[in-house]
DNA sequence: GGCGGGCGACGTACGCCGTACGCCCACGTT
DNA sequence: AACGTGGGCGTACGGCGTACGTCGCCCGCC
């Protein structure tokens, strides 16, 4: 028999708050706490804060309520969290898919950028395993329709759908950087940049990395005018689509044969 | 004037730390600290146990030192991990590209994935910030050589590598959080799902969501033969290069004019 | 109308974390 | 031989997640 382990995941106890499997009970009185005033609360603090700013003292705070209450609603800030996040995966748009394959997979890169960007907590949230929340599967089947009646394989369809996704979630993460950056030391990109460029000249032999430098002074000057993850998300959604269309066209030909 | 700021990030000491300037104290007595014996036992510290065992008082036992000792080097715990991430980078391989662009990019995108599976805490570290030491930038030269002379300006070679990068990186993320929840939970990914999924078909109402339960299952079989993530790693990495190459062959025939 | 049980809310406390601050003492210098 | 500098470190603070035990209110029952 393997030894007991901390298992504080109980799977029947967090996919059972993922899916609201409770009545709210009517007990009129006091603040009236739930799973979803509490995650609102929490969503609030996270968009507005950022994620280290969430915390457990915090959320209860936002609700007027004592920490400890939270704990009532949900065994641990991880859940909390998973909670979180499939609760964002369900506030976004499902909206019927258009055009070909191509577009509706743009569709889908956009709207999980926008996302992002709503939310940009979720990019650096912990997860370290799916959450398999409603929302998300809603999320996932939808998204799926994009990238379905191609001739792809169930696993090449899942691996496309990663694919844009993980583009998606990387650019993201760039730009967020960026922009909380700015926010913790007040300065822009561009300042930053130049705060530091006389330093590293002094320790960099002159004449070392021309290719970099001459490169990282280009990429760095787009990033100055604050269009440089930008530009790196549509040129690389772009390239990915490119990719994709390789072997879709490869699969359409072979399934139609002569 | 601006005000003050918290301004804990000082360039020039940050700076001074990842290029070492600084000649190493011969006051021979006691153990003889310094920014490399640090980052060294750190990095074995995240090895071996991970990002959240790297704590500061970790770092100190690991040396036979008290905590606070290692505040002489280094200002804190973020320019750690800053200095860790460079030497990271410096222990890469650099050889000599051959091959054509492709043949390039792709063991660049190899040696990447190699680097982030001997150090799987680089994934988790947050930045914020490119660390700006010596190895990155002489990485991010060597890797730039495998996309010169292809006709791209230099924000798109900036972009091409980002692109790849990216790309490696989101999968090294997602084998490494399969690696680490089976440490966490003592669980195998298969066993994990199979602990989840009864409980998952008790919520969900029966026949919904049919594509992403036949594609969930195709994927996850492919999990629970535990090749996942290098399917997407590969699938996505030959995608990724497929998409280049149309970029790669517009740039060759616009530079070759008839 | 009275009452008892259950549960929601919470106060306290513990063991972690990063790190500010100031002391001490061994050394290289004069 | 005396000195002062700086490396090493002990203590302490504020904040985190959360285990645990208690209290009082509301609801269903008699």
């Amino acid at each position: 028999m393997a030894s007991e382990r901390k298992a504080t995941a109980d799977p029947a106890r967090s996919l059972a708050i993922l899916w609201r499997t409770r009545e709210p009970t009517s007990r009129s009185a006091g603040p009236g706490l739930s799973v979803d005033r509490i995650v609102r609360a929490a969503i609030d603090v996270a968009d507005a804060e950022g994620l280290d700013a969430l915390t457990m003292r915090r959320v209860g705070e936002a609700l007027g309520v004592g920490t400890m209450s939270v704990y009532t609603y949900v065994p641990g800030k991880a859940e909390l969290v998973a909670v979180m996040i499939d609760t964002a995966y369900g506030e976004m748009p499902r909206p019927a898919l258009e055009g070909d394959w191509r577009a509706r997979l743009e569709r889908i890169a956009r709207d999980n950028l926008a996302l992002y960007q709503r939310h940009p907590w979720m990019l650096r949230a912990e997860t370290t395993r799916p959450v398999l929340g409603p929302h998300l599967l809603a999320k996932y089947d939808h998204e799926l329709g994009a990238v379905a009646g191609l001739g792809l394989t169930d696993v090449e369809m899942d691996a496309v759908l990663t694919l844009v996704l993980g583009h998606v979630k990387s650019s993201a993460r760039a730009a967020s950087e960026v922009v909380d950056l700015e926010r913790e030391t007040g300065m822009t990109e561009g300042q930053w940049w130049q705060s530091h460029a006389p330093w590293l000249e002094t320790f960099l032999t002159p004449g070392a990395y021309p290719t970099a430098s001459r490169v990282g002074t280009a990429a760095g000057q787009q990033h100055g005018a604050a269009y440089g993850p930008e530009y790196a998300f549509e040129f690389g959604l772009q390239r990915v689509l490119d990719g994709i269309s390789v072997v879709v066209a490869e699969r359409a030909t072979a399934s139609q044969p002569g």
